[in-house]
DNA sequence: TGAAATGTTGGGGCG
DNA sequence: ACGCCCCAACATTTC
């Protein structure tokens, strides 16, 4: 039997440029497309119709669709990866296998385990970046450290991108931004193998659900405009690609490269995506523990009475009960409003960040860990280029300010202004207060 | 990618 | 004309 490559699809489910593919596809042997349903990750979910799982199996039929149109096939298994690993090894033989790098602490783990597993076989995994621009040790300080500020960090980032040059250059220019033209490449490189059915979100005892996706497209004239509109929520002024980033249906060096030509601020909002991946890369405890260690000693109230109301959109602050009810119903929430709802639970109610963090972990459609965590800890005060902790919004200013005419609130909070709106949960003033002095006794000490 | 408290300034009303 | 007060507007400091 002829030797195949294997492609590990995993957060790159896409046929357009994308690395690994090309170099897969460019290796000399037909090349089988696989993707996991993984276990690991599928069991420990506890809503069983996560529009995140009717995503990505919605992505996997039409990648195999494609795949079959141009004569090839994409293999899906259901199960651990170390377990799939070992039967794809009797089923196969494999040359070499080829995927796109995954730096979140789990898929480290996961992949040096597989590594291991086919270097017994004396077969290499060989891994490309393709998530981010740039990866965590590529992009450092002039004494050779990681930054941990995110304005210093960007401008190293904008020179990088044309190295030897001193005035930047145009998106195409650049070596960082070139395509890697897969799709070119699909016909006549693909195995055709014996077919095999993919499993039925019922088969993993999963639920579908009815959704419609956002595009993978955002129009001119939002990125040109993005800058301006971008913090009012009840506009459409954010490009809502989150989810595709996260699971690698469109590709980030394109969209940069757009962003380069049409809008800085948009440019910057790529490049704090990598910002915080490195930043997880760099200081993994972060996923667990505050970036900061002295935060770790706040004493958190951890009222679960008061969590409930938050998440359920009950707290009697309209922006914060709009933004979450817009989560609860939709997986998606404005990002200013991330913003205020995380100060919110922080230092208004003195939740553990961490709370609020699962809680959007478990509802976000884009759900990111590197990106979610950076946010949360931003807003709690913990963490890298961090607001410091005495800057507490107040959610009826910030109303004001980004939704003057109530339309969002409005479209989420509709009983707003009757009887059966309930009053705020806290006092702002009184709340504000507490926050400082419970956040100052933790990071100070008691003298503070 | 804060907000509140406090300080400063200067115009205008008024005796 | 002058001093005094008030207060808005802005600046600075503080949390």
């Amino acid at each position: 039997m002829q030797k195949v490559v294997v492609f590990w699809f995993r957060r790159d489910l896409r046929l357009e440029d994308n690395t690994a593919l090309f170099h897969a596809l460019s290796a000399g042997y037909p090349v089988l497309p696989l993707f996991i349903f993984d276990r690991n990750i599928l069991d420990e979910l506890e809503d069983r119709s996560d529009l995140r799982v009717n995503f990505i199996h919605q992505t996997i039929l039409s990648l195999a669709a494609t795949l079959h149109e141009h004569g090839g096939q994409l293999l899906v298994k259901y199960g651990k990866p170390q377990e799939v690993w070992q039967e794809l090894l009797r089923e196969y033989p494999i040359a070499a296998v080829y995927t796109n790098r995954d730096y979140e602490p789990y898929a480290r783990q996961r992949d040096a385990a597989v590594a291991a597993l086919l270097a017994e076989s004396g077969i290499t995994l060989h891994t490309f970046k393709d998530h981010v621009i740039f990866e965590e040790q590529e992009i450092l300080s002039k004494s050779g450290t990681p930054y941990t500020v995110f304005t210093p960090y960007s401008r190293t980032w904008k020179a990088a991108l044309f190295p030897g040059q001193t005035t930047p250059g145009s998106g195409k220019d650049s070596p960082h931004l070139q395509a890697f033209p897969s799709e070119k490449l699909l016909t006549g490189n693909l195995f055709a193998a014996i077919s095999t059915p993919i499993p039925s979100l019922a088969a993993m005892n999963f639920e579908p659900a009815e959704m419609s996706f956002p595009p993978t497209t955002v129009s001119q004239e939002l990125i040109r405009h993005y800058d301006e509109t971008r913090n009012f929520p009840a506009q459409r002024g954010t490009s809502r690609l989150g989810i595709h980033f996260r699971f690698g249906t469109i590709s980030i060096r394109e969209k940069a490269r757009k962003a380069l030509a049409l809008n800085e601020t948009y440019l910057n909002e790529l490049i704090w995506r990598d910002f915080y991946a490195q930043i997880l890369a760099n200081f993994p405890h972060v996923a667990t523990q505050s970036f900061r260690p002295e935060y770790d000693r706040i004493a958190w109230r951890n009222d679960e009475a008061e969590f409930q109301r938050w998440c359920a959109g009950t707290t009697g602050y309209p922006i914060v009960d709009a933004g979450m009810r817009e989560l609860n119903t939709t997986g998606f929430m404005h990002n200013r409003v991330r913003m205020i709802t995380a100060s919110f639970l922080t230092k208004h109610l003195l939740i553990d960040w961490r709370w609020g963090e699962a809680y959007f972990a478990k509802k976000l459609l884009d759900f990111d860990l590197a990106s979610n965590n950076g946010g949360w800890q931003w807003a709690a005060g913990c963490g890298t280029d961090a607001a410091p902790y005495f800057r507490v919004f107040n959610p009826t200013a910030q109303q004001e300010k980004f939704d003057p005419e109530l339309k969002y609130v409005r479209r989420w909070v509709p009983e707003y202004g009757t009887t059966r709106y309930p009053r705020p949960m806290v006092d702002h003033k009184t709340a504000r207060e507490r926050c400082l002095a419970v956040y100052q006794k933790g990071i100070k000490g008691d003298e503070g």
